[in-house]
DNA sequence: GCCGGATTAATTGTCAGACATTAAAATGTA
DNA sequence: TACATTTTAATGTCTGACAATTAATCCGGC
């Protein structure tokens, strides 16, 4: 595990990529202790603030946590799916923003992702993931809602939905995908009507999945994307039909 | 934007948190510059190797980069799809090795997920995509191959399969589940039959897509996840016997 | 007046040493 | 043995300094 003296990067990158390498390859096992920063400083020939630097770098991956006090130190970190869930919902979020993508095309990619889950929802849903979609199709049903809070329990539903596949890769890339587009989906004014629309689309949901309907779910699925996805074009030339007006005023 | 005093948490850690929550609530926009490090020092009264610690955390999650010299400083980043993807292969593989997913939950996720890429694959691929999955193909067929190399190119097959939905935001998201499998996928050894008839699955499923047959190309790529399957629980077996043998002797 | 090279200034990168804080381990004592 | 105290090893933080880099500025020559 050595550093090259004169690479165009820093130093504490070099340092925090020998030793990701080093749990990546499994050179390092989850739990181990690593030398202490002063040892490390030793061995890499750099000052402990370095290596500080290159520590703090790895520990915002999640990569290792840090203890202090005697037999304290670095260790790796066992990767868990609700820490890299967490990340995994602010880099989609900064990537759906930061490049504007379209609407649609997220849209797109959650629904076609949310499909994929769906078969395997239908097949070994327990009665745990009914009984919170119908919670939260009940909630929705509820006048006075906050627009967020809709959006939080649609997240919540589909989540439910997902996670009845019983396969937590799944879960994991799919719930990124979908808490990620709440920001966007926010955007959307719920109407009393489009709301109601909406609930009766999650309670065939609901009843499909509960008869193990693998295809009338899918099949839903793609009326409430193609039903999202009207509801923001409406949205969307609307604003462009206020903001006209705005300016020939 | 500022700071809890006495929270448990390290000073740089909420200080990275404090300006992650700027850029990703907008208050902090793309390639603008953050105040110089002892500036920040100064506002947030700490020392400016603590704002350092603070600034290289972000900097391993690339939301912002840093710049020497005069007028340099760190700058808000716009997060590509690139960068993100590196980061994700990293995660998704670490998750699957520290909690020990099973080939068959792994390799469910990924064909699952492709699945859901199909149809739009198969409305939209460019000649482009076809191109590169019949390359991969023959490539597939040439004796003398690595199991490594092997592995390799039927990645690049599946990403062009993928890539040819024309939706980046999937792209994104299953090229990092198909990646990170690889190591597991590696530990399979092809016998010239299997290669055989993995090459003749792909080559059913670029004619599907070529066809824009979505329904066929659903299809095959059940079969070959399930053939897929069934040659790692033959590995897997294969090994059992092997150690079991050894044991005994 | 304009161009090119030297100078300057601002900023990050790195270092050294020190002290504060924490928590486990060792030690002493009832 | 059980409990309180001390020791110790580690991270967390601070101060101050210097090195390296790069854009802007200045200045001289044409």
């Amino acid at each position: 595990m050595k550093i090259d003296p004169d690479s165009t990067k820093d130093l504490s990158a070099q340092i925090a990529e020998a030793i990701r390498d080093g749990i990546v390859a499994g050179d390092l096992i989850v739990d181990q202790r690593l030398p202490s920063e002063s040892e490390l400083a030793d061995q890499f020939e750099v000052s402990r603030p370095t290596v500080r630097e290159a520590l703090k770098r790895l520990a915002a991956q999640s990569l290792i946590r840090t203890q202090r006090g005697a037999s304290g130190g670095a260790f790796v970190n066992r990767l868990r799916f609700e820490e890299a869930y967490d990340q995994q919902v602010t880099t989609s979020s900064l990537l759906l923003s930061m490049n504007a993508v379209s609407f649609d095309v997220a849209c797109e990619a959650r629904y076609a992702l949310e499909r994929a889950c769906a078969p395997l929802s239908a097949q070994r849903r327990t009665p745990d993931h009914l009984a919170t979609m119908r919670a939260e199709i009940h909630r929705q049903g509820q006048p006075g809602l906050t627009d967020e809070a809709f959006c939080a329990s649609d997240v919540t539903f589909h989540r439910a939905l997902v996670d009845g596949a019983g396969n937590k890769v799944l879960s994991y890339q799919l719930a990124g995908a979908v808490e990620a587009m709440q920001p966007l989906m926010n955007m959307i004014t719920f109407t009393a009507r489009s709301r109601e629309t909406i609930v009766d689309l999650h309670t065939d949901i609901a009843d499909a999945v509960e008869a193990q309907d693998s295809a009338k779910t899918e099949a839903t699925l793609l009326k409430l994307e193609a039903y999202t996805r009207e509801l923001a074009h409406t949205v969307v030339s609307a604003r462009a039909a206020k903001k006209q007006e705005q300016q020939s005023a």
